[in-house]
RNA sequence: GUGGCUGUAGCUCAGUUGGUUAGAGCGCCAGGUUGUGGCCCUGGAGGCCGUGGGUUCAAGUCCCAUCAGCCACCCCA
């Protein structure tokens, strides 16, 4: 049996390229706006990088990592997400010692070991923006601006933003002890998972789907209503700049995100348009991560964007590129003269095509068709001999003559010319001044 | 990790209660046009019927296993 794909793994064929270029250079373009600069960070690192940031008792860590020893007995793990790595590099190359805010963004494959289905992969693709060293709430306010702009330059409308808080180390425990009492003698009728995230994390019970839990989830606390001082007015604030700025969105105080390490001001961007998989972007606020990690007590928000997700939103390509010129070259001398008419005008930026063996004209017109050639150059043993192209532009048949200023009979006695360097190309600067306004037209 | 559905030509899919050389449409190649594409006509190439095992005189068809895809759960991008 053939060698096949590793499961989850899937190879971006050419007719979907143009897609994934089209949203890496609007991000880009939406990203440098807002002052945002790249870092790329490697896809490997150490195992407790991940496990200390995202939070043992998470899923990610838990049962989907892509972990493995090396030769030396590290334990090495393909990143399920991109802040740690960054985190890790910043904290590494001292970034820190310049004054913030640091605004990066990178892009780049991700690995969660689940079992694939529609917009989920085991490999798959981020765009990611991390703004270090900096509290905010005009940050928050600024990246759901951006996602939305991101969004809207992609052409994708049905996409709403959710918005919630989680509160901080200050607030969170007296809000999760109410809601442990609250869901108290509701044990029952939980779903397996979340008996287990009573005691683990029971913010998690409030976004689970299934019924019971939903049930057993009316009328509880809100974290709204537990935020601190500190906490409520930076929410007040996030949301007033998100208004002034004309920015929709719906708060959701049941949007827990699976990370440990989010606090305050979480957001996700969701769609209907892709099944079960329904949010193309995810962040929030992680104040206590880089200091977690070793470096400096810096606050930092973030957010990722799924390329795969996105690229399923967005309609197929109006229109493929298409060739310039196709030579349509029959015998020696004239294909050896296609040959190198061909060489010289990509040289200078031109698509230009031609059959690699010398096939029928029928044949070669054909592929010229297929190809959506805009004109092709007919050269054959008569072109040479009257030292006169026919060209054809292809979308109306209108076919015309232009003189090929000798190169014509210079490629009929080619041995001969070779040894007059400056004469050929004098002859082809002739030939290409008076086939351009063709070309050009 | 769990469940359901599906694997036949490059693509989309037919394939009778198991029965002899496995089909169609599209695509591809060539000819009809001795130097001109698309449309039309004619012909052609292209299949370990996902893989391995089993039942049977006989398996694309039935059974088991396995791999892969899709969808959902879980979770998230």
């Amino acid at each position: 049996m053939t060698i096949q794909a590793v499961r989850g793994m899937k190879d971006l064929l050419p007719s979907d390229a143009g897609k994934w270029r089209f949203i890496e250079v609007t991000a880009r373009a939406v990203f440098g706006a807002f002052g945002f600069q790249e870092i790329r960070v490697p896809i490997l690192e150490r195992t407790e990088l991940f496990a200390r940031s995202i939070g043992a008792a998470t899923d990610i860590v838990e049962k989907e990592m892509y972990t493995f020893s090396d030769r030396s007995g590290d334990s090495l793990t393909l990143r399920p997400e991109a802040t740690a790595g960054i985190l890790r590099a910043y904290i590494e190359n001292k970034l820190h010692a310049i004054p913030g805010p640091h605004k990066l963004c990178t892009l780049g494959p991700m690995f969660r070991h689940e079992r694939p289905q529609k917009g989920r992969l085991r490999q798959f693709h981020q765009l990611d923006v991390e703004v270090l060293d900096d509290q905010g709430p005009q940050s928050d306010a600024e990246l759901m601006v951006m996602l939305t702009h991101l969004l809207t330059r992609l052409g994708l409308q049905k996409i709403s933003l959710k918005l919630n808080s989680l509160g901080c180390p200050n607030c969170r425990p007296a809000f999760r002890q109410a809601l442990t009492s609250f869901l108290a003698g509701k044990e029952q009728q939980l779903c397996e998972d979340c008996q287990r995230r009573l005691s683990t994390n029971p913010l998690r019970v409030l976004d689970c789907k299934a019924a019971g839990c939903q049930e057993a989830a009316i009328g509880a606390p809100s974290m709204s209503d537990h935020l601190c001082e500190d906490c409520r007015t930076h929410f007040a604030e996030v949301r007033r700049l998100l208004d002034l700025a004309g920015v929709a969105y719906a708060l959701d105080p049941r949007l827990v995100r699976g990370l440990d390490y989010y606090v305050r001001t979480t957001f996700e961007a969701v769609t209907g348009d892709l099944g079960a998989q329904n949010a193309v972007a995810g962040g929030g606020r992680y104040d206590g991560l880089l200091a977690e990690l070793g470096g400096p007590a810096q606050a930092c928000i973030g957010f990722g964007a799924g390329i795969e997700r996105l690229a399923l939103l967005i309609p197929e390509e109006p229109e493929a590129p298409r060739p310039d010129i196709f030579i349509a070259a029959t015998g020696p001398k004239p294909r050896l003269m296609a040959f190198l008419m061909t060489q010289k005008l990509r040289r200078d930026g031109y698509w230009a095509e031609m059959t690699t063996d010398d096939k029928s004209l029928k044949a070669q017109l054909r592929k010229a068709n297929k190809e959506r050639a805009r004109l092709v150059l007919f050269l054959g043993d008569r072109e040479l001999q009257e030292d006169k192209g026919q060209i054809k532009r292809m979308d109306d048949s209108h076919q015309v003559e232009f003189e090929m200023g000798g190169l014509g009979h210079l490629f009929m006695n080619f041995d001969q010319a070779q040894a007059d360097a400056e004469m050929q190309d004098r002859l082809w600067d002739a030939f290409f001044h008076s086939l351009m306004p063709l070309i050009r037209s």
